[in-house]
DNA sequence: TGCTATGATGTAAACGGTTACATGAAACCG
DNA sequence: CGGTTTCATGTAACCGTTTACATCATAGCA
């Protein structure tokens, strides 16, 4: 009840302890030895005064905020698992996450990021969330930065973490070659600007080439990694009479899209078109056919992520590339029949 | 070149443009008038030093933060949306999001939560993220809290935003008994304590009563809002040789174990069973058959819950109860056979 | 013309921590 | 036993803002 100031800070500690703040102050970060009588005093009064350092005050005085900012777009499934990884990796190191999502691309230069030096001692960037100019600035002021799911642009050196994504691509386009004899393969493309999509478009069209296959323009379609864009170009394009006997999704949302278009189309999949997605998202072994897919370790990408910028942020180095392995799941959709594909 | 300070303050602003810090921070926060010869001087040396006020020193001087916080756990389509929600409603009102996984349930006593009064404006807490203990502290401090997807302990006056449950399960279930003369149906519960699964469950108890069926207690199998809890229980059961023509799911993640589970052993759907969810999360018109379930807006529920603590926060005032609308949606799964279920 | 609003600005004290430097006591040591 | 370490602690400056209070023109007014 005698509650009369509104909060109780360091000094309140210090005088009902009678000691100084430095000794409160000393003990809360353990920064040097503090005698077990006091310790004990101090535990006490902390616990009875229901005290809590105010962060702010902490972060004035030591230009630490202990805290990382991620910028990305909030959206599909594939968000989840990778925001997961992150704030594992952050908590148990100690830091705390603010957010902010990259949402309609307002780009009014001049309005300051919600994220960045000011507040955070380092932030997360996911794909395309900052542009080139942004990221030479924080670059040239010596701000912590690390990318995930893109790589830096010519001449910086910032740490990124991504997934090998060309040779998978390559091999689940031959699995569709060689294991299930398909010759026309559809590709749907991802957003024009995306890392991921062209390195994905890249190992089709090794695999294809590998195999005495000709890359035909009028099989790429865009998909744009969004299920209603992969839908409408699919049913456009098999209502055009096109000619095609498999469909590699560039990701799993495309390929989602691509399979109601083929079903609303009397297309039985795999019997008459085989498809495969990339992501391997958590939705993709309970379609129907279970798809086919590339399984990409999202969580993991964003644990690593979250671990290079700590170490870029305690040590000054990171790892300039963290690339993380993928593998193909063969589930029903391409024509396999494995016993479950859950 | 002459970058000698680790960070330009506001005193260097000051200097440069010869006025006093006051000035300056006045001008920055517009609380009280500049002269229009100043006010040019400013904008233009702040743009050259590329001054960012820190938030830290700001937040002290204030005993503001201009952030919340949030605690929830980071797992499936639901959290997609809901921080989707949460995010747009907090940035168009200038609030930072500060966001705390609450994995497992490590319940440290006396350790202290990740976000508090030391480091943000409010919290958001989802569902049981904080125990009666923890609520009645933030209560009794004043410190403004808001709940999500669960109403305030006894005697508390907490502000909190949920969904209607209970009136549109009952209206699934009676669908399922009038339209398609389901009469022994299974109700998939979700975790123990979760107050939407209690609702769901009355809602089905109730359309059981009034339509002259008895509930039998070996229809309700715990499903836990978990895909694989809930094909392991379908399964189990299923084998045993229940008799059974429906199963109504407490949320769409257990209905896709239920229909995998469903379907491995033979059944279909709808012909054999129907099967109806709760939610309507992203994937449940992919499904096949498309999923009938109760539509749950889920990102208008986070942006309520954060306008709400943003009111709570500014003003002291808070709604006591936010109830939104649900609404059923009829696709295949419960053997209706709308249009395009998407 | 003297008196009071009003506008634009400056001065300096908070805000609640950390930490360099200082101090006194006890321990060690030849 | 005097001198040097080491330990436990205190003093006070500092981190970068905001803001109460003061100041000084200038305008408005009777």
């Amino acid at each position: 009840m005698t509650q009369s100031k509104a909060s109780v800070t360091i000094r309140d500690v210090a005088r009902e302890a009678g000691v100084s703040v430095a000794t409160v102050s000393r003990y809360l970060n353990g920064t040097a030895p503090v005698s077990e009588e006091v310790a004990r005093r101090l535990d006490e009064i902390m616990s009875e005064l229901n005290y809590v350092p105010r962060a702010a005050a902490r972060n004035l005085a030591t230009h630490k905020t202990e805290t990382i900012g991620l910028l990305t777009d909030i959206r599909g499934d594939f968000f989840a698992p990778l925001l997961s990884g992150i704030e594992n990796a952050l908590s148990e190191n100690g830091y705390d996450l603010l957010i902010s999502s990259t949402r309609q691309p307002s780009r009014r230069r001049g309005k300051k990021l919600p994220v960045g030096p000011h507040n955070t001692d380092g932030i997360l960037s996911f794909a395309d969330s900052l542009d080139e100019s942004q990221l030479r600035h924080f670059a040239r002021i010596g701000f912590p930065v690390v990318l995930i799911h893109r790589t830096p642009p010519e001449g910086l050196n910032i740490p990124c973490v991504t997934i090998e994504n060309k040779a998978a691509s390559r091999e689940i386009t031959e699995h569709l070659i060689r294991v299930h004899q398909r010759r026309r393969i559809v590709f749907l493309q991802g957003p024009e600007v995306h890392e991921d999509s062209h390195w994905r478009e890249t190992g089709y069209r090794q695999a294809l080439k590998a195999n005495g296959l000709t890359a035909d323009p009028a099989l790429l379609l865009r998909g744009d990694f969004d299920r209603e864009v992969a839908y409408e170009a699919m049913n456009a394009f098999i209502r055009s009479g096109a000619d095609f006997d498999a469909v590699f999704a560039a990701d799993d949302e495309s390929a989602v899209g691509a399979l109601a278009a083929l079903q609303e189309n009397g297309l039985r999949v795999p019997e008459d078109v085989s498809l495969v997605g990339f992501d391997d998202q958590r939705m993709s072994p309970y379609l129907t056919p279970s798809l086919t897919t590339v399984h990409a370790p999202t969580e993991e990408v964003g644990r690593q992520a979250a671990l290079q910028l700590i170490r870029l942020i305690q040590t000054g180095k990171a790892e300039p590339l963290t690339l993380l392995p993928t593998k193909i799941i063969l589930r029903r959709s391409c024509g396999c029949t494995p016993d479950s594909g859950r």
